[in-house]
DNA sequence: CCATTATAGTTGAACCTACAACTATTTAAC
DNA sequence: GTTAAATAGTTGTAGGTTCAACTATAATGG
């Protein structure tokens, strides 16, 4: 890759922090499809709440995940597309509707954890737990500093 | 923002670093609204080598991007569409187009210098210059690993 | 030379993001 | 209690990303 020069010499962070988001939700991907799974990092992302709280709404996802909730209503049509969840409009509140995995969105998500777990490790490699400890207090600095509207 | 406990308690690198990567974009194009100037992130990462190098090629913008060719292609073509460059055929390699500034883009280009200092100094606020040092290497690390194809 | 191969750029499809405007519903407030 | 304001979700538009397939041109090597 002759990019590499630009980027290591002409060290910006915004395009370090893009360039890293790009290739590990490129990574996580190719991971995936090495396993025969067919789903992106940000379809994982949103599937994570729903997993750890069945029937949360879409609100409370976009709140979880730091997404837009224009991304999440498009996010969840392509699952629902997918037959991996179901939206189910509030008995009480006729607004607000709750997502629910089907089987075949469990069963992803199980599979995918590997997936997950090996991207993690490929993109610790060679850095240790005082260094990724020192990174997330930096850049929480750094997503405070952001996160002030 | 109900979404910061999320963020700082399952603090996760991916997420952390989308979300750093979300709101800088986000934070840069307010900022050059502040200035009543119209660009985006993006648009302003590609300016960039075709400032330092006028006439570059679109092949070599996406590698000092690091941005794919068909994205290059696409902001050229809301760049060229905005009158701030031109393309210009090579006259010995057809297959080459040399992206040349209006100059529309090199003043908008100055115009934007500020907004760039700006937001980049609102994302380092209470953030030394050792601290960002650290940053940078242990997010090179990061970037090699995954670069490895 | 001519055929293969490599390179530069474009196009179309699928996905993600943000913004603004919209619908439908609920809550508040007078 | 009805009008006003807040909330949940959707839609449309515009931009950006990736992949695969494509065009056109250039370089290579028998």
């Amino acid at each position: 890759m002759p990019n590499n020069e630009k980027l290591e010499s002409d060290l910006d962070l915004f395009m370090l922090i893009g360039q890293i988001q790009k290739l590990s939700t490129k990574r996580f991907v190719q991971n995936s499809h090495n396993y025969k799974l067919d789903i992106s990092l940000d379809q994982w992302i949103v599937l994570g709440p729903v997993w750890k709280n069945e029937g949360i709404s879409q609100k409370n996802i976009a709140d979880y995940c730091g997404k837009d909730k224009t991304s999440v209503t498009k996010i969840i049509d392509t699952l629902e597309k997918k037959n991996l969840v179901v939206r189910v409009s509030d008995q009480l509140d006729h607004r607000i509707k709750r997502i629910v995995l089907s089987n075949k969105g469990k069963k992803l998500f199980l599979d995918a954890l590997p997936v997950m777990e090996q991207t993690r490790n490929e993109l610790r490699t060679g850095i240790n737990d005082q260094e990724i400890e020192t990174l997330k207090n930096i850049l929480t600095k750094i997503y405070n500093n952001l996160n002030i509207n």
